[in-house]
DNA sequence: TTACTCGGTGAGTATGTACTCAGCGAATGG
DNA sequence: CCATTCGCTGAGTACATACTCACCGAGTAA
């Protein structure tokens, strides 16, 4: 790669570190591109040489997060298949990141058709993790026989209110920290026999 | 009073009944002053002669829709003890209004703190109401020892998530319809001994 | 060294939208 | 009947913001 390739991509990663970082700020729906760009340091008009249009950029950067994300997720069920562990450090990973999900689950469904069925594909991806760990259980006889998917729906929708939510729920640190125990407790009673 | 407070009353309520109508379709955030003004068969200035600007005439639009609904629960609640009723009950007011609901939980958490705060506020009125019918049912014996909050933000959390992404459960129709029973089922779970 | 390439620049354009205000004309009141 | 009030009009203003493009200059290749 020569020079000029070199700093082409340096470029590029600063515009998607400054989108990111605003992204956890105060989500993307209402930042200028010319934010972003002035954080990243170049003008505004390089941005739309490396994106196409403002959707572009948000596409890109929620779908790498969202990867990387899923990939944690992937490995933590092979680690473990208790779900109250796996929820536990589900959480942690959340909370962890917890100003991107909070951006996220604020915005998303105000997000065009297209993102949106992007990022609820991926998530519905770690849905099936879930699901087959929950299967097994019943199988197991350890959970009682429930609907899953519609048990899954009242915890991630649970959380994801909690986290669009988050500024109502704590005025600053964590809210899934907070709410961390009564979330599995509750969990755990919907599966319990 | 006069033909001039008589017409300027039909006028502010042509307003308020676009805007509801726009509200209902689309949310509020992403429509345009002008665009109410049109629908209500007015000028575009003629709506800031009647709202000092956008927001008020937002706040009044859901604050009179919330109070009209948070009578109705009371009034359910003084019908009958039953939570699985009631609940029922709930969600029947709910879908009978689930385009402006879905509105509300699609935009709600990207409205300014006053608003946000106001309506929040009036979601823990209705709260309330189950909380007390949940603790009666607790001291009767009926329900399990539960952190009633916690399992009411499932409910809450749950319904919303369904509402503000309603276009990604159902193509048309009514969501809460579709997950009536769903809702009721695992919530009565959360609350069995 | 020189001609060319190409990533970056930032002023400019097009568009959208909240809110204003000078003027109009019907209603009001004396 | 006339002067005044006042709700309404709609063109205009101010501002925000996504995206463009003519130009620049460092990097590249001969």
């Amino acid at each position: 790669m020569n020079k000029r390739q070199a700093q082409k991509q340096i470029t590029r990663e600063k515009i998607i570190t400054a989108a990111k970082q605003i992204f956890i700020e105060k989500g993307i729906i209402n930042t200028a591109t010319a934010q972003i760009a002035e954080l990243a340091g170049i003008a505004h008009g390089t941005l739309f040489l490396h994106f196409p249009n403002k959707d572009a950029l948000v596409i890109e950067l929620l779908d790498v997060e969202l990867i990387k994300f899923s990939d944690n997720i992937k490995q933590l069920i092979l680690e473990t298949s208790d779900i109250d562990k796996i929820l536990d450090q589900y959480l942690n990973l959340i909370q962890a990141e917890e100003g991107f999900f909070s951006s996220l689950a604020r915005e998303l469904p105000n997000y065009k058709d297209e993102l949106r069925r992007k990022i609820l594909f991926r998530e519905s991806l770690m849905r099936e993790h879930f699901h087959q760990v929950i299967e097994k259980g019943i199988e197991q006889n350890i959970y009682t026989q429930i609907d899953i998917p519609s048990a899954l729906t009242f915890l991630f929708g649970t959380i994801n209110y909690y986290l669009s939510l988050k500024s109502s729920f704590v005025h600053q640190g964590s809210v899934i920290e907070k709410f961390h125990e009564q979330i599995i407790d509750i969990f755990m009673k919907i599966l319990k026999k």
